[in-house]
DNA sequence: TAGCTTCACCGAACCGGTTCGACGAACGGG
DNA sequence: CCCGTTCGTCGAACCGGTTCGGTGAAGCTA
């Protein structure tokens, strides 16, 4: 059932039948509702292939994962969640670019072929290729993050620098003099991942600022890497009395580990750092965090993208998010050395 | 840069280029090579659109979200992970079909106007229309879960009812008398949702047979609800010594909630249920619980997909999944009667 | 050297839409 | 009554691939 067997039926030409439909051009009150008739008895929904063919677009935007990221947090669930949600509000579907090793083969697929309008590449690297990558295919793009250079693009991030900054002074504010720095994996900080590098930097320029004894770690994306880090940093400087980490699927491990060594959190030993709202509500007792607002980045990742698809010269726009720390219950007065 | 451009450039036809490139027809090493040649200069890639166009297919799945919901879990993601990735092995996108109120619409847009080459159906109900419409408009689907009547159908689902019938046992086992169920959302049970209705089933019969005295509860997809789940639970009888759940986001509040009454896990009161394995050691003490194979799941969908595809007159085939109960921390002997 | 295959390639049709230019009928103005 | 618009519709070309049937040249046999 194609366009022609609607105009068979309806007794016009294919082209009547597509501007009645379209109604980019005026078609008699009679006639449309002839066909639109004809349309309602098949169920004739026209083909998202040959549309596509025809007018260069899709309808399609694409969720493009990390080449190292072979893991999916909660973070990035939510993310994906509310991009989804948004781009349908603007009749876009989302087509996710598969992760893992063979990331370049799915790349092309997604990219080079044409299979979407835009992107949205998450988790940007500080030197991220696939940004160039995308500007040389021609094909607009925002990112989650922003590269170290990132002007003249269109991304939409967190300012992990002043995050980390303000958790320090969080636990500065406290009393807390030795505190410990929990990052993601080893791994993604070497690739370049910002998070990893603003957070750090933002972390250990504070921390010098506000005079703190400091170590940082990095820490695997589960709870029982969450657990060892922990005990290492105890293991290493008993005396640490706070820490502050950006990795939300360590934290049960986190504080896993400090109920075995024998913290209580907030009463020894306080916790914080930078984890969607979700996350820092489940744990015992809840997390006092800035709030990644996963969701609300998504859809004005969206927007910035339609905008952009939309108006293909318009100059480059971004959102650098600063949430602010949610007090709640896992920090405390430090120490008084 | 079209395969009209690379055939001119070739100096060749352009079904002499399409040939080359597909291998569908011989074509001598000499053009073959001259054609190669043009293409990684230029760096073409055939459109995904015209292709679709030309031979009727997408080369691309569907992931349809359920009408009501509208919340994503870990198990979820773990799931939507695992079929991405499973879909790359066989070259096959992965598009997400919006969840949320206008669902119908994107299904439309999904199925209807063919973007997708069949559909994998996720949050099944025991009478879920989405099957009957997918079959209507001739579309392979796989579901995830069973509806009331599998026969004929494919599928790959988890035996709800033998993992929570087993979680029973455990209890009964362990020596608990008076257990409560913390099930999925009240509005998910009344749609119908499977895991909620055949869990549930499995959880009473068990009970009965054990003759333990129980009572169940529904319970919101957060942290919050499963707080004042426990409470309420404590509430209505404060001699219950254990739960069963199939709540994963609710854990970290059914554990808030134990703590804040008093009920200290594992030793005045056991938990259970059927839960991701990555939740269920996220939580201190770790959740000894049947752990649900979201990635498996997710990769054997994605294999019985590609099969009904491949062979469109394959008989039906299916998976049902037992995984056995991982013991770990959170249950233990209940108190004699 | 005629006749038959085989090989390598070409041209045209097709997939199912969109869009542009044209054309006939109705209509209004002078 | 003739001419210029306007309105509604049609035919054809096009998007960028795939695929079928055919054709000329080369190779082999008799």
């Amino acid at each position: 059932m194609n366009i022609g067997e609607i105009a068979k039926r309806a007794g016009v030409s294919r082209s009547t039948v597509s501007y009645a439909l379209s109604g980019k051009r005026p078609v008699s009150e009679d006639t449309r509702r002839r066909i639109q008739q004809v349309v309602d008895e098949l169920g004739y929904r026209p083909s998202a292939s040959a549309r596509a063919l025809a007018n260069g677009r899709t309808s399609t935007i694409g969720l493009v994962f990390p080449p190292a990221g072979n893991h999916y947090t909660g973070m990035q669930l939510d993310f994906i969640g509310s991009v989804v949600e948004a781009a349908a509000a603007y009749d876009y579907d989302v087509l996710l670019s598969p992760s893992g090793v063979d990331s370049d083969r799915s790349f092309q697929r997604l990219l080079g072929e044409r299979r979407v309008d835009g992107a949205i590449l998450m988790e940007i690297r500080l030197a991220d290729d696939r940004v160039d990558h995308l500007a040389t295919l021609d094909i607009p793009s925002v990112a989650i993050g922003r590269t170290a250079r990132p002007e003249g693009s269109w991304w939409v991030g967190l300012d992990h620098t002043t995050l980390a900054a303000a958790c320090v002074h969080h636990l500065a504010d406290l009393g807390h003099r030795r505190v410990a720095f929990v990052n993601r994996p080893e791994q993604l900080l070497r690739a370049g991942y910002e998070s990893a590098h603003r957070g750090l930097d933002g972390f250990t320029k504070a921390a010098a600022e506000r005079g703190l004894t400091v170590r940082t770690y990095c820490c695997g994306d589960d709870a029982a890497s969450g657990q060892t880090c922990v005990a290492q940093i105890l293991h290493d400087d008993p005396a640490t009395t706070a820490l502050v980490t950006l990795n939300e699927a360590a934290l049960g491990g986190l504080y896993r580990g400090l109920a075995q060594a024998g913290r209580h959190v907030p009463r020894d030993f306080s916790v914080t750092g930078v984890v969607a709202n979700h996350w820092a509500e489940t744990v015992t007792p809840q997390l006092t965090a800035a709030d990644v607002p996963a969701a609300e980045m998504g859809r004005l990742a969206v927007e910035l993208l339609v905008e952009r698809l939309d108006h293909p010269d318009a100059p480059p726009r971004h959102h650098l998010l600063t949430p602010p720390i949610s007090l709640r219950a896992s920090t405390g007065p430090g120490t008084t050395p």
